[in-house]
RNA sequence: GGGCUCGUGGUCUAGUCGGUUAUGACGUCGCCCUUACACGGCGGAGGUCGCCGGUUCGAAUCCGGCCGGGCCCA
């Protein structure tokens, strides 16, 4: 125990925060292999390394910390590594434009070494934040997908997915931005609303509508529905392609809608993925019109070399000059973009890499894995049905994980290197052992690289142990927190690639939270300026209120709305717990805390009991992820329970001597031990800094997680009682415009069996307080009747309301005994107990004496 | 266009497998500087729980429709 006049009068998180960060060991948070406690693994996102840790993370990151924390506290041997998934062309960009380069002014290897620098330098940033932020990173478990030992297992797991057959090349169509120059999937591919133009045109014939007039060339079908009368001359036929010449068969399918447009589509190779899927369906020709760069190719004639909006132009030129352009309409259209650079993507066939998607095996891993919330299992399992593309890992950049094979120059064969050769680039080394079939030594490696889910997806089979031997020691994780932003994207990932590679599920639990949103309401960007960035609040107010907002700002999952407000009133309870602190351990400095005290008093069980309660409620709630609930119950445990009322109650006591004191003493001490404690996992500097004050020399996060219970039921009861009771004189007071600690004169309480306070309520209350157990003699009358309506309804159900009539229809002397039976609706029913009290009224006689009624309790109060 | 989700006093929010007077915070108004705290205490005002319909003795809660916001996707 610390002298109380060591105490700051207040508290100052600036000064208390960087104190014990700089006083915490990193050690203290490291996974302990030889641990025989249980094991809880965190699959802990690996950020993207901008250099900014952005309040979205802090929010992720502040779930992760609250249970890491508390998981330690309740014994297990918890891991909560922190990773960085840097490949990607975010930073390849970054590097262009920072050095004023094209990537391809310098060799691809100094271009990923400068790509290195950069991250390295924007992760030691993000370090700062979130050391700042107290979590309680296990740094020993650090990893970074960049780095050799990293990427070298990405290759492993992409050769074993090789030999298993998920792994395939082929040419396929996939979506392709000719800007950046290389594949990308579906999740990177956004969506626009761009005004665009649709055509009618005479096509051998038949008005045909486009909006994309440039594929014509690539044009392989015309498509009509088939119940459409206008076309049934058509089937069978073949059309001859204007401008270009060439033949092409009609198709009749279904899905082409006969009221958009003239209801004859041209098919081209590709305008969109519907042309894909009849492209499949009908078994058509492949005829490429664009090239990776964006430029016409060969078939395109007269066209060759035109980027697409060039050659638009053009070929509507030629149409009108031709008189086949009939008109033209005003469309808007949502167009897919690059996600990065916004340029609109193509369809094109290309050799890509694949990795196979086995819906079935993916959905069962998804189920059974325990989501919170539960309905975010929906989002995963729509998105696994409707996948009809299989997955295309393969990307034409430079700063990436490479795909370790050959091609022999001679013959063509691939070839891949041994496991224990990797990590290797394949564009920088050659394969240690002739081609096996033709025997060649001359071998071109692969450029292609690997997306960066590639990497990511792999994140909990590294921080398991995987080295491509069996199961992972440490596999499955417990946990994998994330945004529900990326559900279809790395969770996905994750599943099918700890599937592929292991044969089982990746986590046990997955724990999905919302998206912040800007003081405003929408999500934050750069345009709308909304944004707010951690630092801005930790030097305002500091880490533990800010972690206290992701607590409290909304349930678990629920997107959450950034408000200062939260902010402020967390600092603001910080400094109400300070102030109990302050007086607690005032008190327990007069002379000491006597663990052994007996606890009698009626207050100083209702403490208990309340606090029993409370630890309940907050440790159910930590089981199921609900920061929002078990902060909130922490909160009204201390400030209204305990500073509000049990302390307001006792402090009279306290002033005094002997052993009832001592009672309230040790009350007082448990409650706050249980406070600092339960605090830890929210708000570790707060609660560090008062535990120090109370047990020097230990840190609260080494502690136990409270177990206190206590039962009491009458202590509950009647302590529930004499609140309201000082709650009541209290609003008596103000009514007659008295000062709270006014005294009061002579308050007689008249309860249906004995209490005994201990003189706590006459204190707190400044009046002598006399308890009575026989009834008031005072002239009552009843005047109002007030029903248990959850008994009414589920007894008397739709009698419900002719029973409330006939009970009130009862004499005064029936409301105040009431019969053991009523009539209702012509039935004699029983009376339910407890399912009405009469509300009475008092006539004053003789003696001055005001009257309050508290439930069965009556109180006079006979002013001086 | 589809999936998911949300709509609760001026603002944000809890409650949503039906049940007494709808939770808390901020703001607001009144009183009180009572030896932990005026960054406090006590009390008050303020809500047709998005709209319409249905089920029920009883709906913020369940069902249907509509309107509006958000996220992800086509």
């Amino acid at each position: 125990m610390v002298p109380s006049d060591q105490l700051p009068k207040n508290y100052e998180f600036a000064e208390v925060e960087e104190r014990w960060r700089k006083t915490w060991r990193d050690e203290d948070n490291y996974f302990n292999k030889n641990s025989k406690k249980p094991q809880f693994v965190i699959d802990t996102p690996p950020p993207y390394p901008t250099g900014n840790f952005h309040i979205g993370n802090a929010l992720n990151w502040c779930y992760i910390d609250f249970f890491a924390r508390y998981k330690r506290m309740k014994g297990f041997n918890v891991m909560f590594p922190q990773g960085w998934d840097c490949h990607g062309l975010p930073t390849e960009v970054k590097v262009e434009e920072i050095n004023k380069i094209t990537k391809n002014d310098v060799s691809r290897e100094k271009f990923r070494e400068m790509c290195r620098d950069l991250t390295i330098r924007n992760i030691e940033a993000m370090r700062l934040t979130l050391r700042r932020m107290a979590f309680s990173t296990d740094w020993s478990n650090e990893y970074i997908t960049m780095m050799p030992n990293y990427y070298g297992k990405t290759q492993l797991s992409f050769l074993r997915m090789l030999k298993s057959g998920y792994i395939y090349q082929s040419e396929h169509p996939v979506n392709y931005c000719t800007r950046c120059e290389t594949a990308i999937a579906f999740a990177e591919v956004s969506y626009e609303d761009r005004e665009t133009t649709l055509n009618y045109f005479n096509f051998d014939g038949v008005e045909i509508a486009t909006t994309r007039p440039e594929l014509l060339a690539a044009c392989v079908a015309v498509a009509v529905h088939p119940g459409d009368e206008r076309y049934h001359k058509l089937k069978g036929r073949t059309m001859k392609v204007p401008l270009f010449g060439h033949d092409v068969p009609v198709v009749v399918d279904e899905a082409v809608d006969p009221s958009f447009g003239s209801g004859a589509v041209m098919i081209c190779t590709f305008g969109d993925k519907q042309d894909v899927h009849w492209w499949k369906q009908h078994n058509l020709a492949l005829r490429k019109a664009i090239d990776r760069q964006g430029k016409m190719t060969d078939i395109a004639g007269k066209y060759k070399g035109l980027n697409t909006t060039e050659c638009r132009k053009a070929i509507l030129a030629d149409m009108q000059e031709q008189k086949i352009l009939n008109r033209q309409e005003k469309l808007a259209q949502r167009v897919g973009t690059c996600w990065r650079c916004k340029t609109p993507i193509e369809i094109l066939s290309e050799r890509q890499w694949f990795v196979k998607i086995k819906p079935a095996e993916i959905q069962k891993a998804a189920h059974e894995i325990t989501w919170f919330p539960e309905h975010m299992l929906l989002r995963m399992e729509n998105w696994v049905q409707q996948m009809e593309w299989d997955w295309c890992i393969s990307r034409q950049r430079i700063f990436a994980t490479p795909i370790p094979v050959w091609f022999c120059n001679k013959c063509g064969e691939m070839i891949v290197p041994d496991e224990k050769d990797l990590p290797v680039d394949p564009t920088l080394a050659q394969p240690k052992h002739a081609c096996p079939k033709c025997g060649s030594t001359s071998f071109a490696g692969e450029v292609d690289v690997l997306d960066t889910w590639m990497d990511s997806s792999i994140s909990v089979l590294n921080v398991t142990g995987w080295d491509g031997s069996g199961k992972p020691p440490y596999f499955p994780a417990q946990i994998r927190p994330q945004g529900h932003d990326i559900i279809r994207t790395w969770a996905f990932y994750t599943i099918l690639r700890s599937v592929a590679l292991t044969g089982g599920k990746p986590w046990d639990e997955i724990l999905v939270n919302g998206m912040v949103l800007g003081e405003d309401g929408f999500k934050m960007s750069k345009s709308r300026g909304n944004i707010i960035v951690p630092e801005d609040i930790l030097g305002k107010y500091g880490a533990d209120a800010l972690r206290q907002w992701g607590a409290m700002g909304a349930a678990t999952g629920s997107d959450i709305m950034f408000n200062w407000n939260d902010v402020v009133a967390a600092s603001r309870f910080q400094t109400k717990m300070w102030n109990i602190a302050k007086f607690a351990l005032i008190q327990f400095g007069k002379d000491g805390v006597d663990e052994k005290a007996p606890v009698t008093a009626l207050a100083d069980r209702w403490l208990l009991v309340r606090l029993s309660d409370t630890v309940e409620a907050v440790s159910k709630a930590m089981e199921d992820y609900q920061f929002d609930i078990a902060l909130k119950a922490i909160r009204e445990f201390a400030w209204d329970v305990l500073a509000d009322n049990y302390i307001e109650l006792v402090k009279g006591r306290l002033y005094q001597t002997g052993p009832s004191r001592k009672s309230a003493c040790l009350v007082l001490h448990t409650a706050f031990d249980a406070l600092c404690r339960m605090l830890a996992p929210f708000t570790p500097y707060f609660a560090e800094e008062c535990f120090s004050y109370l047990k020097p020399g230990q840190s609260v996060h080494k502690q136990p997680w409270v177990t206190f219970t206590y039962d009491d039921d009458a202590a509950r009861k009647e302590g529930n009682m004499i609140v309201q009771v000082v709650a009541e004189v209290r609003k008596y007071k103000h009514d007659n415009n008295m000062a709270l600690n006014a005294p009061l004169g002579k308050v007689t309480i008249y309860a249906p069996h004995t209490v005994d306070d201990e003189g706590d309520t006459g204190r707190t209350i400044n009046a002598e307080v006399h308890w009575r157990t026989d009834v008031a003699k005072l002239d009552r009358a009843i005047t109002d009747v007030e029903f248990n309506r959850s008994i009414v309804g589920k007894t008397f159900r739709k009698d419900a309301q002719a029973f409330m009539d006939a009970v009130k229809a009862l004499s005064p002397a029936e409301l105040e005994k009431p019969p053991k039976t009523i009539k209702v609706n012509g039935a004699e029913i029983a009376m339910p107990e407890g399912v009405f009290t009469p509300k009475f009224s008092y006539m004053e006689e003789g003696a001055k004496v005001d009257v309050l009624t508290i439930g069965d309790v009556i109180v006079t109060i006979a002013k001086k």
